[in-house]
DNA sequence: ATTTGATATATCATTTTGATACATAATAAC
DNA sequence: GTTATTATGTATCAAAATGATATATCAAAT
């Protein structure tokens, strides 16, 4: 993670359709984006403001009395910014799955544990899976909106590998079972 | 990532089976584990020398003269550590792809862009699958073997999933080039 | 003889994470 | 109608991971 931010990306990607606080930010991550990438207030207000000290996005700041908001919207600049990373073919696919890590080293312990871990993860996607399907049949209405079609695309590639998932998740307990040493 | 440290366990775990050093500890997660997990010297060396202070693994300096050359072992208050981090069914698992935060945002941009940039994440899938295929080939040859079985259920994670990938890429590709908007 | 690449330990700035602090507004509970 | 809880909102911090770099030795190739 280090040398390249790209915190930096999701917010201009976001304010690119509208405008928004950092705690609205925050949110749009948690949602649908959850799935391939993350976000916290740790990075994303100092980030905001690197990006307004750098003209990539401005301030419009509430103008009525009582609790302090502050909305972003994207500038000419910072668009350019953000379409130059999309051109940008590099890109870096991490996946970090400490189930996977725990499956890996699972010889040291008794193979009903390893079914155990596959249970508790398979139910977990399961409940994912059923959101990202929710998410979909939503975008899948109006998919000649070019914005649209670029969401359900990055929505069906969760869906296709929570299915793969689970598809795995059958076979894996299958093997586990078989074997008598538990 | 902050508050629960997990390279202590991918250390406990590759030294529950051999003597190694924070080097050979790097080679190692730069094989079969870097689909799934990832370690840098930056956070081994430091990490060694913490196991080292709490009894968790210790060191056998080697006696020859020349390099400086220092092979870990586990201890068994270790190993009991490493069972008790598999026990635990919570396990955070993260997605975290540069490709789909692109794809995402990519109306902003031309669709043979995103078609592109697929192309490319594809060729990159291509390759790892090849190589995931071929350590599963050795592996399934022995899966009387615990711990041979519970690694190839781990290769077997990434191939399914990495199959899955490549059908979302045509499936993608070809939703993306029936538009007009190139 | 020298250059290259592998082995080996170590540190550092940058970035992310997850938690927490603080305060206001809206809603629910009693 | 008052109180408790939840949602909104900005901000900071320690802990952890990342990726690069520094330093040095040894083996193999040129």
């Amino acid at each position: 993670m280090a040398r390249e931010k790209k915190i930096d990306m999701v917010i201009l990607g976001l304010l690119s359709h509208e405008q928004l606080t950092g705690y609205d930010i925050k949110k749009r991550i948690d949602g649908a984006i959850s799935f391939f990438w993350n976000g916290s207030f740790g990075n994303i207000y100092p980030t905001l403001k690197e990006l307004e000290t750098n003209g990539f996005i401005t301030r419009k700041e509430a103008t009525s009395e009582g609790r302090e908001k502050i909305s972003y919207k994207i500038t000419p600049s910072g668009k350019k910014v953000l379409k130059n990373w999309i051109k940008d073919e590099q890109a870096s696919n991490e996946l970090k799955y400490e189930t996977l890590l725990k499956l890996f080293f699972g010889g040291v312990e008794k193979r009903d544990v390893t079914y155990h871990n596959i249970e508790v993860f398979e139910d977990k996607i399961r409940d994912d899976l059923g959101l990202l399907r929710s998410y979909a049949k939503v975008l899948e209405k109006d998919l000649d909106n070019d914005d649209h079609l670029h969401y359900y695309l990055t929505i069906s590639f969760g869906i296709e590998s929570y299915e793969a998932y689970l598809k795995w998740c059958s076979k894996a307990k299958k093997m586990l079972g078989k074997g008598e040493k538990r």
